[in-house]
DNA sequence: ACCCAGTTACCTGTAAATCGGTAGGTGATG
DNA sequence: CATCACCTACCGATTTACAGGTAACTGGGT
């Protein structure tokens, strides 16, 4: 059973990476500050991850593994669940603060992780095509092909976070998503 | 004159701090980095700013007293006027680049720019409400009321921003934007 | 015109901490 | 006995910041 306690220690670190980088960004959290939080000195902690790159990508293909394992499966979505995936995300501050963190660091030079969320984004684009051709069609009733309004979907999902991460008395993530999604629809209220 | 000259010294390591912060972060840019880029020591520079912290709330007081004066006087935009700042962010990278790292990294704990950017964004959500009020009266379009548009808006900005910087021939930011100015006027082709 | 006292604008030197990473062990497990 | 999990002991680089010095310039009195 050596193995499967070596996974779970992987996850815990992963974990606590996590907090730390959501905590610190990637730049600020040190090796030594995640390992503290297992209970493991630094070198332990060296011992599963090689490099502090390493721990980073680790960390984002964890992340990749889950959202498009949950719900998703390949191209499932559909522009409720979308809905949802946003009121799950306002009770989930810390992973929203971890990505936005690194979302953030990732367009300075030479970021380890720059070239994930381009690639995450060129897909996550494609996806949210879909899923607007799915709902709408080719048109949508405002006239814009999906292909034009799936960056203005993602771009307000991503702008959104930010606002509520620094004051979220000050903004109702889901309900101004949900505002956006009205707009999308054409603008009149729902039933 | 020697006033002239410590004046524009504090201009040139302001400008110099604004280029290495969008490369490297705040976290990522050292004090030696900056006095270097502008022919001092680290020690040199530290006469000027006499802390690091001090430093970035110069960077961003200065920033505001830039965006506050440049054509905004207050509260004199427009939507249209909103439509060409876009344009004018999609040739200045650096500094779109600048304040999209700040921004991540300000959701961090204790970040000292995290006061400013709540302050910021409170501001700015005022200013956006304004805006529609004038262009719209108490309901745009889609029925929404300017306030609850407000945050919609920013969130566009600030998300085109990142997926633009992240890969900018995959996105035309000035012509995204403009699509989302068409969804808030009701989705008709314009004139 | 000249000197002197004070301020300004830096520099060298260095303290003190922290960083990521290597080397080489040790003890438990299989 | 071999492997795995993890530790101690370091190392060199880098970081912010403090101390203290020095040369240039300032304005005011004589």
């Amino acid at each position: 059973m050596v193995r499967a306690r070596s996974e779970e220690r992987r996850a815990d670190i992963l974990r606590a990476a996590l907090e730390v980088i959501a905590e610190r960004g990637y730049r600020g959290a040190s090796l030594g500050s995640v390992a503290e939080r297992v209970g493991l000195t630094q070198q332990g902690l060296l011992h599963y991850f090689p490099t502090k790159e390493a721990l980073l990508v680790a960390v984002l293909e964890e992340r990749d593994r889950w959202d498009t394992s949950g719900g998703r499966d390949r191209e499932g979505w559909r522009l409720d669940l979308l809905e949802s995936l946003v009121e799950y995300n306002a009770m989930r501050p810390g992973i929203v603060q971890t990505f936005s963190a690194l979302l953030g660091e990732s367009v300075t030079d030479g970021h380890p992780a720059r070239e994930f969320f381009t690639e995450r984004y060129a897909l996550v684009r494609a996806n949210m095509a879909q899923v607007l051709r799915l709902e709408f069609g080719d048109r949508l009733p405002s006239g814009l092909s999906p292909e034009r309004a799936a960056p203005l979907l993602t771009a307000v999902m991503d702008g959104l976070q930010y606002q509520w991460l620094l004051d979220p008395a000050a903004v109702d993530m889901p309900a101004a998503f949900r505002d956006f999604l009205r707009l999308l629809h054409g603008g009149e209220p729902r039933p």
